[in-house]
This record gives C-alpha cells, structure tokens and sequence, in this order.
DNA sequence: TATTGTTATACTCTATAACTATA
DNA sequence: TATAGTTATAGAGTATAACAATA
C-alpha cells in the first residue's frame, strides 16, 4: 500500500528470488526443506522398495546396540511401536536382523543384527555417504562439526521440554 | 565376541544411552528425528484438522510474494503441482488466500493472501514461534545465526548439484 | 496394574498420469 | 510443442485402539 515503486505484482518464478518472509525465523521450515530432498534422494538412491525408510536407521542402531528392545528402538527413530513391528517384519524378512527373546525380561525382542545384515548395512551406509557428498563437499570440516553440535543441541531441547 | 568386560548384552532402554553407531556422521537422521518432532508439536499446538500442513508456509510465501504462481509455490515448498492445488484449495476454503488470473499469462494463477489470511498468518507464526521457544531460549544469538546460516547452506548444496 | 510386542484398521499425505487451456 | 493448473487415482507411511503374554 505504502510501496513506492515495486511494479514486482508478479513475482518471475524463473529468478528463483522467492522471499521466505515470515518463515526466515522458522527452524522447522528451513530444516523440513533440506529433509525433502535428502530422504527423495536417499531413496532414489537405494531403489528397493522392499528397504522402506528407517530401515537404514533401525539397521544401524540395532548393529551399534545388540540386544535392543524395540520400544528402545521406536523411542529412538521416533515413531510408534506399531510401526517399529512392521520395520522389523522386513528386517527380518530381509534377513538383516532377527528378534530374539530377552533372557532377562521374556515381554521383550533382543534385537541382532545379521551377517547379511552387517553387510547391508555398509552398502547403506555408503549410499548415505554418497547421498550427502555434494554437502560435505561444501562445507569445512569445522562447520559440520558445528553443525553437528548444533543439531544435537536443538535435538536435545526438543526431548528436555515436556511442554 | 572380543569384548572383555562388557556386560551390555542388553542395554538398558531407559537409560537413554544409545549409540548412533554409523548414523553419527549421517546428516539426513538428525535433520530427520528433530524435523518430526517439530511438526508433530506444530500440528498438536494448532489442533485443527482443516490446516493442513504446508499451509502456514504457503500461506508465509504467499504473503511475502503477491501474484505468486503455484508452480513457483510448489518448487518453494518441495512439493509436487498437484499437492499444492489441494494446499491452496484448503486455503480459499479457509478465505486465507485466493487465486487470481494472472494478466500476462492467462495459464498462471497469481496468489494472493486476504484480509482474513493476513491475520491468520500472525496466529500461525505465534504458534510456530512458540513452538520454538525452546530452542531459541537454548540457543545463544549467535548459535542461532550460525545454524541458520549453516543450514541455508546445506540447503543450497541440495539444488546445486543435479546428480 | 503396567508394560512389551502384535494385529487390524483407518487415515493422512504425496506423487503419477491423463486432461484442459493457454502460450 | 511446451507449460500452468486440474482431476482422479493409487500408493506409501503412520498412528490408534484393542489384544495377548509377561512382569
């Protein structure tokens, strides 16, 4: 109303200057963006829809914590107990990761990573690798650390407010 | 197998000690554990199932960006055509927004927010803004800029490569 | 009584493909 | 011929609630 010359009533969607006006201050926005693109790429790349996504997560966790029960489990990738049982149902269909009986508490699965599953596991890995070259690629080693830290700090006030 | 002494057969699942194994260096699964948590908190503190979510960042871009096309809304927000049509068919519904024809090529819709849109918009980014509070309360000033600087960069690594 | 894991189910979100109207 | 938007549709992904076994 108040604009004195701006004729930019239509913005070019070619320039790709898109102002992000209110959202500059939101975290959630800038970090849903970069999530899009990695988690469509990531499964671009792997290209088995018989690997659905966490799989990798799930896969690595278990390998890192043998024994793992799997509200641990769901607790940790953030999603629900149902939905950990169906994770698992193709882990273990996949041969990857078996669920046994904990010795100490028969409710609960000990989860454990395969031989076939380790394998796995480190194409996967590589495939995120590669996933996330081009990144970093185009940052110093001091700035992903930073970034690093700083994620995890932001992770961690997530789960300390019970708000 | 050569582990001497630890007894960790089974770790405990409540006391949160979990090792992220080969998730450490991967990026793509912290952006991912907090970027669900964060839209799962937005979407109970707004509780409205009529806004979908997307809307408050069309709704954002729209705001910052009069005569907007949705072919350019949806590049923005990372989702396909044909979801935004649904997105801004929530939002005419809602008298946030409305599509225009545009006057120099009659195929695009120009976007443009309402009276009604404007003050939603507000409401919208309180919340956002709430549901961050913790974050930024955790966060010093220059955390803050340096994350988003960061992240704005990672984010621009994501479209310039094109492999 | 509370918790672990399971099943069945329904719902939300998103993309794909085919269509139209403009260019 | 190519692009902007629309429609119809199918599919993936996730949660909810009720249940069984165990603590």
């Amino acid at each position: 109303m108040a604009k004195a010359d701006g004729p930019a009533q239509e913005p070019d969607p070619d320039t790709g200057e898109i102002d992000l006006g209110v959202l500059k201050d939101v975290i959630g926005f800038r970090i849903r963006r970069i999530q899009n693109h990695l988690s469509r790429a990531f499964a671009e790349r792997i290209d088995r829809k018989d690997v659905r996504p966490g799989v990798f997560s799930a896969l690595a966790l278990i390998s890192a914590n043998p024994g793992l029960s799997q509200t641990a489990l769901s607790r940790e990738v953030g999603f629900d107990k149902a939905t950990v049982v169906a994770m698992l149902d193709s882990l273990e269909r996949l041969g990857w990761a078996e669920r046994r009986r904990s010795k100490h508490d028969r409710r609960r699965s000990a989860l454990h990573i395969t031989a076939d599953g380790k394998k796995a596991l480190k194409g996967l890995r590589a495939t995120a690798v590669a996933n996330e070259a081009a990144i970093h690629a185009a940052l110093t080693e001091d700035e992903q650390a930073r970034l690093f830290e700083l994620l995890d700090k932001v992770y961690a006030v997530c789960f300390a407010d019970p708000e």
